[in-house]
DNA sequence: ACCGTAAACGTTATCGATAACGTTTACATT
DNA sequence: AATGTAAACGTTATCGATAACGTTTACGGT
């Protein structure tokens, strides 16, 4: 009798308690409780741990209370926490991904690569944008870090130039993987495009075309990637005894078609005259393609139109455009795969930092 | 000195003990320890709750024990852990976002909408793609709610016919918004576009165009936007008294440029000469403009071709495409606004759910 | 019958941070 | 001087799950 009270007392105070808590953190007493495994464990009579082993699967547990409590985590519509996991796991079996953009079919293929490995290794894909912001790069760096993701692969924002972030991350002990938009300063994990080389191919073939005077368009040459192509754009040149003009090398403050149909009629009214234009991505060949439409310049024949990147569009306007392709998903595969096995690797201090160089390959089409 | 003995005793011991559960963790022993509050306290011989206090900028805490825990924090490259923080909290301050694809500006822009209010009211926005696969929506879903995150948004997969996913979600009291790819059938915070006025809208100014046997190719009838973008077409012809030709009327398996040409290379050869075509979506009128250029058909003389999401891609191919524009971002504005606005009510039953409908404008190009 | 062993569980500490609540101290009030 | 009061802190419980370790029980070997 006096236990009866006693029980009811408790449960009363406890009810009350819990609406005060439930107060305070602004959440209504409306608002559903999710089942844990203590309340498995309390319905079955047993211990949170011995849940746990069955929900877990393992072997130090019968057949029996492993089925019993399966069954019954069924009927509580049983979730589990899977912050609450990561914590005392320490890993949280996710990857962040960092990208400039994710509105441009290199990132979004790319990614698609990073999660086709991932998923089939249990990893989950967290997907950043840093739209080209330097500060936005670092705050999102920072939030993955903090949330205790098992690795980050980042492509850097056209602002990047300071790798303060990245190092830090390394003193912390994560790991990290530069892809696309990388640098050359750090030793760290890298998945990049033979930007040099691809440059070059393309710009030998506008030479062999018969053009002399080809203009380049691309973007900050702060960045890597811009720089690599710039540089193999300039090599072909000097190999094939063209004089450089910086007069027809254009450097965008965005990689945007619109900016770069105002460059193109710029460079072009300049007096300026390129019988060809390499740009550095295909969205700005699509600009000089429109540029030149509204300018009446007939293409190929005035003006040989070049791309990087291979985005679908370059295959349906008319001219189609001439590009290198770049295997976008393969290269988000070998990066997930590459930051993977840095993760699962034993003793960090020995693991080798890789560099995987990817070929692109010339596509000729009628802009050439 | 006795103590020391102790002290060293207990030092000793205690590293023996890390090491083995470092071990057992499979973690090596090179990897850094990540700093706690409980670190800092030690060092400043506080407890834990005044760090705590200290780091969140609390009202009951001296200036100077504030000011020398920050100071510490900095010194010791303190880092917040935020699973830690949102499993106590019960908030994450995260949206989930499940989308079919990244890789459509449609989706991307949509995305960046949801982006840019989020991260104005502090919150991070984690990114899923359901690659068009049921299953896959379901898991990510489930992962999402595991995770705490406070709000999910989805656009449902082609495949997406049965709503348990979401009705659980909803049972969880875990705030949810449908956008674009929604359902009727529950009640739920929803954004879409008026896809009934904008088909009817598009197919009037097929006819206005004087277009009499109009063809519609879509995706499966079952996604409430492609029913109804189809209802819209067919209502348009009704009024127009156009009789409905069911043999006009192409169900696509995939969203593909690709299967779009082949379709439309079949319809045209099967016989049935449409001298129009409304398509669901811009890559599909994009693979119908190529395949009339390859059979040498003249757009928009002796076919016409209408799009539907205004991509970039429609104003640079030749001809460029009549669509109808949608406002993506906007749209993700508007979804993030809403379902923020629910996961901060504060009585969940009686919040109300809205339904914004966005209306789509016409955009009248040289392919009509 | 005795002991060893291992299966099958319970107990407790832990992950990192924070809320709730208790305690101390200084200072003001009457 | 006695009491009130609030600032500034410490202690403890908690979030949900799991690892480490201790305990019980049954069973086999000798």
């Amino acid at each position: 009798m006096l236990a009866e009270i006693a029980h009811d007392f408790y449960v009363g105070s406890n009810r009350f308690k819990n609406e005060k808590i439930l107060k305070h953190l602004n959440v209504t007493s409306t608002m559903k409780k999710s089942i844990t495994i203590k309340d498995i464990a309390k319905k079955l009579n047993v211990s949170t741990a011995t849940v746990s082993r069955a929900l877990r699967n393992s072997s130090e547990i019968s057949k029996e209370t492993k089925l019993a409590v399966i069954k019954i985590a069924k009927e509580m519509h049983y979730h589990p926490n899977l912050l609450a996991r990561s914590l005392i796991k320490k890993s949280s079996k996710v990857l962040g991904v960092v990208v400039p953009t994710i509105n441009r079919q290199f990132w979004s293929n790319s990614i698609s690569g990073i999660e086709s490995v991932a998923y089939k290794k249990g990893y989950k894909v967290m997907i950043f944008q840093s739209a080209e912001s330097y500060q936005k790069e670092v705050e999102i760096v920072e939030i993955l870090a903090n949330s205790m993701v098992d690795g980050i692969l980042i492509a850097f924002s056209k602002e990047t130039q300071n790798y303060d972030h990245i190092e830090d991350l390394k003193e912390r002990g994560i790991p990290v993987l530069l892809f696309e938009r990388v640098c050359d300063s750090i030793p760290i994990s890298k998945v990049t495009t033979d930007d040099f080389l691809g440059a070059k191919r393309i710009v030998n073939h506008l030479i062999e075309r018969g053009k002399k005077r080809i203009a380049f368009i691309g973007g900050p040459l702060s960045l890597t990637v811009c720089m690599d192509r710039f540089l193999g754009y300039k090599s072909s040149l000097v190999e094939n005894g063209i004089p450089f003009d910086q007069n027809l090398v254009i450097e965008l403050s965005e990689f945007t078609t619109e900016l770069s149909v105002i460059a193109f009629k710029n460079l072009w009214s300049s007096g300026e005259s390129p019988d060809a234009v390499f740009c550095f991505a295909d969205i700005l060949a699509l600009g000089v393609l429109a540029a030149s439409k509204e300018l009446g310049i007939k293409v190929p024949e005035d003006l040989a139109i070049a791309g990087f990147g291979n985005d679908d569009i370059t295959k349906y306007v008319s001219p189609s455009i001439t590009t290198m392709s770049q295997p976008s998903f393969e290269i988000g595969q070998l990066a997930a795969k590459l930051i993977l096995k840095e993760i699962n690797f034993e003793e960090k201090d020995e693991f080798e930092y890789k560099t995987e160089i990817v070929k692109p390959d010339l596509i000729v089409r009628e802009s050439t």
